[in-house]
DNA sequence: TCATTTTGTGGACGGCAGTCTATTATTCAA
DNA sequence: TTGAATAATAGACTGCCGTCCACAAAATGA
């Protein structure tokens, strides 16, 4: 419940738009671990204080910034019947990494944070990790009704290994690109 | 090359070891996170320099002191004919998620350090996790030559799967037990 | 206008990481 | 025995994080 106050100072919407978009910024520019708060306050003009009102961490800052941007080309892939799902789940992977080139590193010290963080962790998960999972499953629930993926296959199991080859990939810092999208997709519907 | 030099206060071994034991007590105690360098070497009773000198960071002082620990019970799946691969397999996943029972907070946090220090990273990835992925692409290898296993799959990336999925269940904090390792190695040899 | 409420600001503080330095301890070789 | 070489120690220092606090700013309602 929201408690309907009257009065009192409003939060400065400016603020928080200036800190996220310092943040994003600064982080492409030096990479996740150079930027102190410190400085991502300082360059939005903001006092530090107003930034820990908003955000606990760097982590949970840096993630509402990536999810704004985010949100504009999200690429579900659309379960219809225009190609066939092998096609549309290569594409789906061609299109992820091609976004990770540019924040393929704020990915992965946002991991990195989640591991240190269980608050952070439990935000990422639920709004990042386990929506995109949702999204493999269903693209593979769709697959095996229409008869494109064998029924004795273990859809949830199979979108762990999607997704687990992809982390593995980017935490050891290997190369995620449309080679690596083909390859997986090969393999899952081999 | 190691210079041939004579003189000079020789590396007190026992302050090596006794970090080494201070760093896994404490963090097998407390959790990676809450224990700083200078409670460890506090502990340990030996100067804060003195880890330094040895170690760059606590991520590579735990590691080490893990791998002294890991070699006693360093569990490769040996390549015979006495089991099928696929026993193997699940055997070997089942004895890691064991360990991980004791020190999977640790390599969560290990894994953690990588994604922010590119030295630690070089070490951990050929050290630790480069070894690991050998022996389960060798073992598909192997199966694959007894037949157990399709000559059309491409063991790397299966044991990309492997090692993902394993990851990507740590990562998330997921449950890691002889079930998982069932699960996923059902779907590898489905 | 004035009291109240809430937010923003600036500064201070303790704790930890990592670096540096002066001093002391331990070894080998001349 | 003495000097050179190397390691261990204790302490200082900077930079950053996270928290706390007092004060100013901006809104509401009486």
């Amino acid at each position: 419940m929201k408690k309907a106050t009257s009065g009192g100072r409003p939060i400065s919407t400016k603020a928080s738009s200036d800190l996220k978009a310092a943040a994003l910024r600064l982080i492409r520019e030096r990479g996740y671990e150079k930027v102190s708060i410190a400085t991502i306050a300082k360059e939005a003009g903001v006092a530090r204080q107003t930034l820990y009102n908003r955000w606990n961490t760097k982590a949970d800052l840096v993630l509402a910034a990536v999810f704004e941007e985010t949100h504009n080309y999200a690429a579900e892939p659309v379960l219809d019947d225009a190609k066939d799902c092998r096609t549309k789940l290569e594409e789906f992977l061609i299109n992820v990494f091609e976004h990770l080139k540019i924040d393929g590193d704020t990915l992965r010290a946002l991991i990195a944070s989640a591991q240190h963080d269980a608050t952070f962790h439990a935000s990422f998960y639920t709004n990042f990790v386990l929506p995109r999972e949702k999204m493999i499953t269903a693209l593979l629930h769709h697959a095996q009704e229409r008869g494109e993926f064998p029924a004795k296959r273990n859809p949830e199991m199979v979108s762990t290994f999607i997704h687990g080859a992809f982390w593995y990939r980017l935490l050891n810092r290997g190369t995620l690109d449309a080679n690596f999208a083909k390859d997986v997709t090969t393999e899952v519907f081999v």
